[in-house]
DNA sequence: ATGACTGCAAACTCTTTGCACAACA
DNA sequence: TGTTGTGCAAAGAGTTTGCAGTCAT
């Protein structure tokens, strides 16, 4: 695990200051979320981490996934529909997702208004967080909907 | 299925509207869904129709609970960690999750900003409903974790 | 050296599918 | 009477668990 980046370094510290170890899957892992285009599911972490780090499992990425989440790294995105996905994307923002073919794309400039966390703290409940997802059609299955 | 209340008309209304067929199954589980307190699960759901309609299988129930959604009448609510719930409230509304014991409550007065409908609408995405879920801890789980 | 982490295999939960019977229209 | 819908059983996908060996500290 040379050529130690910012993002690496990151994670590094975060590990050291809770006494957890520095393994290189964590390292790896925590890469692939970081770099590949976003919202991954767990299979598709391991498909990525598989081309630098082969025989890599998938209780290994659960389990690291689970880690980096404690950690506040990494956020975990539920649709719904079953499908599970990981997003490094730390900053509060929305998602779409297409009810036809499953598509999560991100939607920029959108936080979860203040409001709401308001409102939820003066029920009693302690928010740490909130997650917008916005069903519909994508562009392309709204384009072949129309045509049946 | 005597004592045809207005829920079930509603649901009646809705099938003949579209040639499907009436039946005890979807007339109890859609009254389940109405009646109950909010946020079913699938499971959930067949223990509160097994009582007045013994006998009825899960596949039925979710089937129905499928049928329901597609007529509108019926939310699905994802929460990322796992649990698939069932709500019946199709105003929007914002739900609470606790991360500590999984307690799904609604958030009154909360809807989802048309802004964000209409920036996903922007970049050629058909939006239909938007769900938004506010993760942190209930008051009860709150109130134990502060005392560790 | 020692204890946490990983990999393997299996188990587990939740949901869906295939097929024969029953029942709505 | 003709389908659609249901129930049963089994399959399927995704995730978690137990345990032995390995590796970071």
């Amino acid at each position: 695990m040379a050529a130690t980046s910012q993002i690496d370094q990151q994670l590094v510290a975060e590990l050291r200051e809770r006494g957890l170890r520095v393994t290189p899957q964590r390292i790896v892992i925590h890469r692939a979320l970081c770099s590949q285009s976003r919202h991954m599911t767990a299979e598709q972490v391991l498909a990525s981490v598989s081309d630098v780090l082969p025989g890599t499992s998938l209780p290994t990425v659960y389990a690291t996934l689970e880690l980096l989440e404690g950690l506040g790294l990494v956020r975990r995105v539920g649709t719904g529909n079953g499908a599970v996905v990981f997003d490094s994307r730390i900053e509060p923002h929305a998602h779409t997702v297409c009810r036809r073919c499953g598509a999560i794309a991100d939607l920029e400039g959108t936080a979860a208004p203040d409001d709401v966390l308001n409102r939820a703290g003066a029920t009693g409940f302690v928010p740490d967080h909130a997650q917008l997802v916005v069903w519909g059609l994508c562009a392309a299955c709204a384009a072949t909907a129309v045509r049946s």
